[in-house]
RNA sequence: CCGGCGGUGGCGGAGCGGUCAAUCGCAUCAGACUGUAAAUCUGACGGGCUUGUCCCUGCGUAGGUUCGAAUCCUACCCGCCGGACCA
């Protein structure tokens, strides 16, 4: 595969590259590169997660970046998910969590033997590097700084939280440089992190990411957060934007990647999907981000009385006959429900065995 | 540790001695209307059933006062704010 190539796939379906112009500099180096994504171990593994992400992972380990995933234990103890209990968390995170990403990367073709877990804990446990660069980054960003970062936990910026949350961006930061990441993968909502990361790249002591004597500053890639299937609202257009998202606390905002048919039916039957609209419209960008990121053409059937099959070639054919009112909201309703049901066959399956079975069950007890 | 304020249903938030299972808003669920959803309207929304001017549980926890307490008193727990301490 050649350099532009190379650019293309990583650059594909994301909403930006931060800078997109470093990566040429990047590839040409004959280096091995590595890929980091920091994944909080927040619940079940839904379709954000587990088909966008996962989709841009096998992006870069398509073009031969070495892929880790690393499974955030301490920070989601910090951001007092599953309880805030630190060992209930880890066992998740090695449980569950790492089978569900690996099914998920297999729902999308992708080889789990690619992907390369790291378990946070087991990270900074007696890595001294890590800790000094926490404090190394602390030093090179301001206290305001920091508190408006919160954002990257899903907290309200100026809300109340106790202080180790102030230490998570640090920490999220040190990651990156600790484990000498090339590239930080990461949904957009974690930009403030990724932000900081690259403008405190020039002045860390301890672990500089360099490339032979020169350093360089991780390249931030932040995919597209999928847009959750119940109706916007709020009043702001900050509030609009936070309510649009897909989102684990609203249960049918969601579709989880081992959701049973019936399920993944009845959740985009009652999805929002105003006709002929397709701004925040849910089925749509899903269609656009889940089904136009694999395939070259898709038959969507639709009943002969009410005019035929429909063929696409790409998204912006069918963003056009749906904004004329042509495709109708059930019709692409049923072709995506389908598609989905198929897609996720395998972590279904996966998750109906005993093992994972048990693990997801101990999962959805403790929320 | 001291002081102030506060802890009510999934959430927000009324009530401040009886008529309170608790106004209201949001969320949720069901129905009507649309080839979906949304919007709108109707109903349900602590639990139970024999569906009733029925029973049970209930307003941070534990006691107390009172014929009667979510409402008053005491102690404790938790949260926010301020202060004190600071080798």
């Amino acid at each position: 595969m050649d350099i532009k190539e190379k650019i293309n796939l990583i650059s594909r379906l994301t909403e930006e590259v931060i800078e997109k112009d470093e990566l040429e500099f990047l590839f040409s180096q004959n280096i091995p590169l590595k890929h980091y994504i920091g994944l909080e171990i927040s619940g079940k593994i839904h379709l954000g997660t587990g088909l966008v992400c996962m989709q841009k992972v096998k992006d870069f380990a398509d073009v031969g970046v070495k892929v880790h995933i690393f499974l955030a234990d301490y920070h989601t103890w910090i951001n007092d998910k599953l309880n805030g209990d630190l060992e209930t968390i880890k066992k998740i995170a090695v449980g569950y969590f790492k089978e569900g990403l690996s099914v998920a990367y297999k729902c999308l073709g992708g080889n789990p033997k690619d992907l390369n877990f790291i378990l946070a804990s087991d990270f900074y446990h007696n890595n001294d590097i890590f800790w000094q660069t926490v404090i190394d980054v602390s030093k090179n960003t301001s206290l305001s700084r920091m508190q408006r970062s919160i954002t990257i936990l899903g907290k309200k910026e100026g809300g109340e939280v106790d202080f180790a949350k102030l230490l998570y961006p640090a920490m999220q930061v040190a990651d990156i440089f600790a484990g000498g990441f090339h590239f930080s993968h990461a949904g957009l909502d974690q930009r403030k992190a990724n932000v900081i990361a690259r403008d405190v790249a020039n002045h860390l002591k301890f672990s500089p990411l360099k490339i032979g004597d020169k350093i360089i500053k991780p390249i931030a890639v932040h995919n597209h957060l999928l847009l959750g299937l119940s109706k916007p609202t709020g009043d702001s257009e900050e509030d609009l934007q936070t309510s649009m998202k897909m989102s684990k606390s609203k249960p049918d905002s969601a579709i989880f990647i081992h959701d049973s048919e019936d399920e993944i039916i009845r959740k985009i039957k009652k999805a929002y999907c105003p006709e002929k609209e397709t701004e925040l419209n849910p089925i749509i960008d899903w269609v656009k981000y889940l089904i136009f990121s694999r395939e070259e053409k898709i038959v969507i059937e639709r009943n002969p009385e009410h005019g035929g099959n429909f063929e696409f070639r790409n998204f912006e054919e069918l963003e056009k006959s749906y904004k004329s009112g042509e495709l109708h909201p059930v019709d692409l309703k049923n072709f995506v429900a389908g598609y989905l049901i198929e897609l996720l066959r395998p972590a279904r399956d996966h998750f109906a065995k005993s093992e994972p079975k048990k693990m997801l069950e101990e999962l959805e007890a403790l929320m």
